[in-house]
DNA sequence: ATAACGAATGAATAGTCATTCATTAATCTA
DNA sequence: TAGATTAATGAATGACTATTCATTCGTTAT
């Protein structure tokens, strides 16, 4: 056989280069879709660079190893999170119940509330507890919502901080709820309902700023008269190990 | 050098046989520990293997492939939190709002609510997008645990079916949601912070049948130590006189 | 137009890991 | 006890993948 077969057939669209900014976030880009379809150890270089049109080693000219892209798209998706909340903050024209309210809300804005965007949040959940660095990246965007949301529970309670604290975990913890309903049952934990969800959850914790009708006193179930129950008090005994 | 060392030292201890459900569940629970110390991708054969301290070739013995032996594991960790609710329905001196109670806090047993086990959750969720037999495997046992929470909500509120579904897909995303910030908070979500959380969710959700919580410490009655189980405070609503 | 520069390529390398299977050991049966 | 059966081993195999780097090619400056 002739070993003449040098045709190099270049490939029909001419290879460009571009700036650095680009490449990266053309490479992230990919990286997420990947990560959704395939999971983080399904992502391998070949696949993220096939999806973003180039070749495989550029993934090093940029990123310098797939641990750093690795890194970069979970900071992105952070950084993606935290402006989706702190835009609504700039607006100074609303009320502190509204402020609340709109953080809370945020978490199901449809940019960061969709099946590949939260799968890929969870892959990287999946490796919190192994992967020093990716808790860190998610502490410090999360610390900053913590104390949004724990400043503003202040202003509308005017309760003793450990209150405070303990409503913004529980708003925070209710919302990361939520999202992992969303992609284990989706046709269940759609979008509206996760948002009446967090509704109901924010009535049932702020009844004084948030109006719900039905919330009443509790009154006996088949006379409707107001409850005159009595207490019971009863202790659940753990196993001895 | 001679090649006539073929000394074959045989390890210290004798191998031994064991029967099936013996291995397996080695299998499984070295699976889990690995997962939870490397992750899913991250656990070999070889790690697992050698953490059971068998041979490699002992998985498809027993598991025919890795991915049988990682289903067989998510479905050992689904029957473990099964059982952990189910067990205390068999009590059927409990009332309605005590059982309701019972299944919530269930999620914070130490049993399945520490760092090991949480971990090894999300790694799985993690996956859930795109590995079809994890989402169903989990779906199947959850389900069940749905229908009895929606009959339990159904009993203590007689209210229209659509609100009974509501209130109980918000207990399960709460509860996730709080073994999500306990591996990733473990400092501030501890199983104490936890259980608080739920509490104040569930006084919410009914106030006419949960109060606050009366704090007495006791005792461990079979132990004596000081009781890792909780007061359950619950108001009993008066039938009419 | 040409040279110099650096972005981009992708074949080759080196390493990892699931799976296989010939062999060995324990246990059972006659 | 001998032979048969089943459990377990672990070296070898083959498939896969992150990273490297010599080469190619687009762009800019002269």
């Amino acid at each position: 056989m002739t070993t003449g077969i040098k045709t190099k057939p270049r490939s029909k669209t001419k290879r460009r280069t571009a700036p650095k900014e680009v490449r990266r976030l053309q490479l992230i880009e990919a990286t997420v879709d990947c990560i959704a379809e395939r999971g983080i150890s399904g992502t391998t270089m070949a696949a993220v660079t096939g999806r973003a049109g180039l070749s495989m080693g550029i993934v090093s000219l940029h990123f310098e190893s797939k641990d750093n892209l690795l890194n970069a798209t979970l900071t992105h998706l952070s950084q993606e999170v935290r402006s989706t909340w702190a835009d609504l903050m700039k607006d100074d024209t609303l009320a502190p119940a509204e402020r609340l309210w709109a953080v809370a809300m945020s978490s199901f804005d449809p940019r960061i509330f969709n099946p590949t965007k939260i799968s890929v949040w969870f892959a990287y959940f999946g490796e919190v507890q192994y992967r020093v660095l990716y808790r860190q990246i998610v502490e410090s965007f999360d610390d900053e919502r913590t104390d949004v949301l724990e400043d503003l529970c202040e202003s509308l309670n005017a309760g003793d901080p450990i209150d405070v604290a303990s409503i913004a975990g529980g708003i925070e913890s209710f919302s990361d709820g939520l999202w992992l309903n969303a992609i284990l049952y989706p046709e269940k934990f759609t979008r509206d309902y996760c948002i009446s969800q967090m509704a109901t959850f924010l009535r049932a914790t702020f009844p004084a700023h948030f109006k719900k009708p039905n919330l009443e006193v509790s009154a006996c179930q088949v006379c409707r008269l107001p409850a005159v129950g009595f207490w019971l008090v009863l202790q659940v005994v753990h196993c001895c190990r």
